[in-house]
DNA sequence: ATTAGCACTCTATCAAGGTGAGTGCTAAAG
DNA sequence: CTTTAGCACTCACCTTGATAGAGTGCTAAT
């Protein structure tokens, strides 16, 4: 048996099991006790080695794919990793930070716009599937809300927030709103609830319709009717990017994989699991494996964080790889970017600062 | 040597070759002259069968993996079956309109999301993947442009297009326009520029730009530099969907064609010259193969038809399938989406006519 | 013109055997 | 008590060879 103290491994543990991760993560082959000594020559024998990694496995850092193969990390031999062996961690990724003001020149400021592209370049530079997700009815704040008239009896919805998403939807004009009503309408829709979040403007909605039906004249009534049609199907957007270099790497020669992994890209939705719970806690958080609380993804590690407007959360950017991916490369890669994110929203150049 | 006539195979060439591909179609795997007769008992022995398959073998219509397996249809093979050996097409396919149809009572008017949905349904009842192409500048009528101040040095570019697409930019309010100039604007480009394609204003604009440059007062000339920044960037919403499903076809057990194809499909852009191919025939096409302009997809067939508003070719429906799909049936439903996107501009209920 | 017969070709599959990397255990050395 | 050398063993992987099966082309007979 290993010495192990209370709080974790002993130092020659810490060692072996570093050196696995890090040789797997530059090529996914079970690692043995001889190529460990011919590698990083520690002080020790082949056999010592071998002592030091059965206690790991014991412990479940490491697993055995068959029996007479090397070693391979397991979920918590990366959890292990990631909370007490990294060291090297750059504090910022300067590479992706000039990118992304270069891809920023070029894409104005529509945020879905700046967050697919944030996402595709998270992407290019990590070499592995990039993550983004909009503010959602929580995180959204409503700026402002305008109908412009369309064709004889449709109205065309827009919808602006603080944090530059746009949303529209056309409408049916059943009770034959003319251009003044909607004007009207819109500017009590304007002075009502613009400052609030999307979530805070729907319960009021339902709370509206329910306990004082009568109350209003029946212009805003059905105003009302129509906003709130419009507003439910209010939704974060989703971006994935980087499929196909993702699929360049060694691990997925596994169709079976692929297909699931194709499955959940196009299926968005799958994904709402995971992006709660990385909502659920700021900053950034990391996935590994099973802890992945979308199946698909299992086979998968995650690094993602939330960026926010102010103090409120608003959406989440992140990476997704394989489950030996680099973390410390990657978690930098990630911090930076949602450095980036939340910067443009709270105090980046040219009167991007809130009103509020 | 078989006997043909000028304009084609005799008779019986043409009874082989329609059960090869007719088999192949269901399964892929070489067919051999002993499960031709054995399946579809000609009144011909195997021997037979093999002379005639040599026969179309020389001409063309058919190869071998590999020398003593079966035979599978070349392009050629599969153009000929395409062009004179479908019987059996059904005018209308009717489950597809049921479907369309439900579909089109809960999506509303947004063009881009019609479409989006109109080809998943494709996909989902062809099982090939589905394609579908918004209008481009050349198929888009202004019907609407409008100017939302945002933020306090924004703009928020709204346009509405006859077909019921709407695209939006946030723009830098430079000049510091009010609400009224920017009213007065909107007023004045759609007088102007209403009723006309996205691809005449862009003409109209650069031909303003270089030859009357000093003619108009500021306002409007500012005006319309700030629509043509915004115009520019109009272009057609690309829609694929069902990657998931052709990936369970037997003929994808290859990782070069997924990563191929999953490249194409997260790159839509490479399906230019596709589209441009289809957009510049009437109704439908079938490509196959080789025949096709974009290399990456050159293993597979497309199905593809433009729908048109009135006589002018809005955009394009199809399905991209493996080169053995099944032609006749997947005709008929590309046939029936495309009657089914035609007919909501043209005609469509609920006053969905054109006011033109 | 058609077909039966036959030799031939090629693929796919399976079993057998060898190789090499890696292990666990034990006993000796430090 | 820790470390290490030695050794037997396991297992994946590769190569090889043998076999079966499907299909072909050619030729001669019908």
């Amino acid at each position: 048996m290993a010495k192990r103290d209370i709080e974790g491994l002993d130092e020659r543990s810490r060692a072996v099991l570093w050196a696995i991760i890090k040789s797997y993560i530059e090529s996914p082959e079970p690692v043995g006790s001889r190529f460990l000594t011919r590698r990083y020559g520690f002080g020790w024998s082949p056999a010592t080695i071998r002592n030091i990694m059965a206690d790991l496995e014991e412990m479940g850092y490491l697993m055995q794919p068959h029996t007479s193969a090397g070693r391979v990390p397991t979920d918590r031999g990366y959890r292990y990793y990631v909370e007490s062996l990294i060291t090297e961690r750059p504090d910022e990724d300067s590479s992706l930070m000039e990118e992304l003001e270069r891809e920023f020149q070029s894409v104005a400021d529509d945020m879905d716009r700046l967050l697919g592209v944030t996402t595709d370049t998270l992407s290019k530079i990590s070499r592995y599937l990039g993550l983004g997700v909009s503010p959602g009815a929580e995180g959204s704040v409503l700026r402002q809300v305008e109908f412009v008239p369309y064709r004889e009896d449709r109205i065309a919805v827009i919808m602006v927030t603080e944090e530059g998403i746009i949303r529209h939807k056309i409408i049916k004009n059943d009770y034959g709103f003319s251009q003044g009503d909607l004007k009207q309408i819109a500017g009590y829709l304007n002075r009502e609830f613009a400052g609030h979040t999307i979530k805070e403007i729907r319960e009021h909605l339902v709370n509206e319709m329910i306990s004082e039906k009568r109350k209003f004249d029946t212009l805003v009534e059905r105003a009302m009717e129509i906003y709130r049609d419009f507003i439910y199907e209010y939704d974060s957007n989703i971006f994935l990017s980087g499929m196909t270099r993702i699929l360049d790497l060694p691990e997925f020669t596994d169709l079976r994989q692929i297909k699931d992994l194709t499955r959940t890209i196009e299926n968005k939705h799958a994904l709402v699991k995971l992006i709660d719970q990385i909502m659920d806690s700021d900053g950034l958080q990391v996935v590994i494996g099973m802890e992945n609380p979308v199946e698909e993804l299992q086979g998968m590690s995650v690094i993602a964080s939330t960026y926010s407007e102010g103090d409120r959360k608003a959406g989440v950017i992140g990476i997704i790889g394989p489950r030996r991916m680099n973390y410390s490369s990657s978690i930098s890669l990630v911090e930076t970017a949602a450095r980036f994110l939340s910067n443009l929203y709270n105090e980046g150049g040219e009167g991007w600062k809130r009103g509020k």
